[in-house]
DNA sequence: TTAGAATTCAAACGATCGTTCCATGCGTGC
DNA sequence: GCACGCATGGAACGATCGTTTGAATTCTAA
C-alpha cells in the first residue's frame, strides 16, 4: 500500500485531483487521521502543491465543502422554492426538497458517496472553525427549511418543531452516509435503490413530524 | 492552555484518570485528534503510563469502550428482558429498553455525556478494528433487540424492518450524542429533560417504524 | 526490615506531521 | 528569442506523534 493507487486520471486539474483525493481519504480517515502526504500521493501532485493552491489544510477542508455544498443546497433551494409555489404542498414534499438533492448526491458516478460521509463526519466533530465555515456559508439555507416545516406543521409549537427537526437531520445525515446495515438488493438499479430509499426516509421523517 | 487543566482528582486510579481523560478528550478531538500527550497530561499521569497500563493507544480506545458498554449493554438487555417477561408489551417498550439506559447514561453526573459523544464518533468513522471490537463484545444485544422488534412489528418483512431500525439506531445516535439545537429549557430538572427527551425519541422513532 | 515486584519518571527513539524555501520547468506576451 | 509569471519539483524545517528504555520510586509480602 505504498503508493495509495492514484485514482485520479492526470488530466484534471491539479486542484480539482486535490478536492477528489482529499474528499475520498476524509470521508475513510477523518480530517486529522488523512494526512496531506496520503493526499498529495493519490492526487499524483507534489505535496507542497496543497499549500500553493489552498495555503493550509484547514482551508483544503473548507474548499471540500464548499465544491459540493454551494450546488447542493442551490439544488435544496430550487427544490423547496417549487414545492412552496405549488397550490397545496404538505409535509411530504418539504423533506422531499430536502433529502432529494443529498441522495442524489450520494449515489452520484463521481465522487459524491464519498462526500455524505464526510459531511456525516463533520456533525460528528464539533471543530468550531468548521461549524462556523458551514453557519456562515449556508445558515440561510437551513432557516428557509425550518419555516417552511413551520407552515407544514401549524400544530407543533417552536420547542417541539425543533427537537423534532434535530433527530430527522440526524437520521438523514445518519441514513444518507450509508451507514449500516442497507444494502442495495441485486435486483435493483442504481436509480430504483435511490428513489426507494428516499421513500422511505421521507415517509419515516413524516411519520415521526406528524405524530400527535 | 498549556496546562490543560486536570480535571480528575488524583485520589483516583492511574487507570481510571486515563480512562477518564481519554474519554473526554477523544468526545472532543476525535480518535485521531487527540494525542496521548494530551490525555496523561488531562489525567496528571506519565505520558509512559498509557503505554505501560493499556499497551496502546489502539487498546486504550477498545477499553474506554469497553468501560461503558459492558454495563449499559447489560442494562438494555436487563430492561428488554423485563419487557419480554410481561404479559403484553408494544413497540414502545423495546424502544424504551434500548433508549433509556442509553439516556440515562448520556446525562449522568460522571462523563457519561462525553461518552456518548465518543459513541457518535465511532459510528461515523469507519475504523476496521474498532468495528469489529464492537461486533465482537456487543453483537449478542443487537441480536435479542432485533428480535423483539421482529416481534413487536410482524406486519414488517425483514428487509424493511433493518431499513427502519438502521434510520432509528442513527437518529438515536445523534440525539443522544447532544448534537444540534436542542437545550434543555431552564424551568427544567435534568431528570425531567431526559425524560422528555426519552419521550420524545421514543415516540418518534416510533411513529417511523409503525407507519404503513 | 528487607527483598522483590509493581509502578512512575524523565528522556529519548524514529517516524510522520503541516509548512516553507528555493530552484526548476513551462506557457504566454513582447 | 527573451523575459516574465504561474506552476511544480525536491528537500528540508521545527513540531509533534506513539512508543521504548532504564533508572528511580513506591508498594507489598515475608
Amino acid at each position: 500500500m505504498s503508493k495509495e493507487s492514484g485514482l485520479n486520471a492526470p488530466h484534471f486539474s491539479t486542484k480539482q485531483r486535490i478536492l477528489d483525493s482529499a474528499e475520498s481519504l476524509f470521508a475513510i480517515h477523518g480530517f486529522a487521521g488523512a494526512s496531506l502526504r496520503q493526499v498529495t500521493a493519490s492526487a499524483q501532485v507534489n505535496l507542497a502543491a496543497v499549500n500553493y493552491h489552498f495555503g493550509s489544510k484547514e482551508n483544503l477542508i473548507n474548499e471540500v465543502f464548499r465544491r459540493r455544498l454551494d450546488s447542493l443546497n442551490e439544488e435544496r433551494l430550487a427544490a423547496l422554492a417549487a414545492v412552496l409555489n405549488q397550490p397545496r404542498f404538505g409535509l411530504e414534499d418539504v423533506l422531499g426538497a430536502f433529502v432529494r438533492p443529498a441522495l442524489a448526491l450520494s449515489m452520484a458516478e463521481d465522487g459524491g458517496a464519498g462526500f455524505v460521509r464526510v459531511l456525516a463526519r463533520a456533525f460528528a466533530e464539533h471543530n468550531e472553525r468548521l461549524r462556523k465555515f458551514l453557519h456562515d456559508n449556508y445558515s440561510h439555507v437551513l432557516k428557509q427549511f425550518a419555516s417552511a416545516f413551520a407552515q407544514v406543521l401549524p400544530h407543533l409549537d417552536k420547542q417541539e418543531l425543533y427537537w423534532r427537526l434535530d433527530i430527522v437531520s440526524g437520521a438523514l445525515t445518519y441514513a444518507m452516509a450509508d451507514f449500516g446495515v442497507i444494502k442495495r438488493r441485486a435486483d435493483m438499479s442504481e436509480r430504483q435503490h435511490r428513489d426507494l430509499a428516499a421513500e422511505h426516509l421521507i415517509k419515516f421523517a413524516a411519520a415521526g413530524l406528524k405524530s400527535a
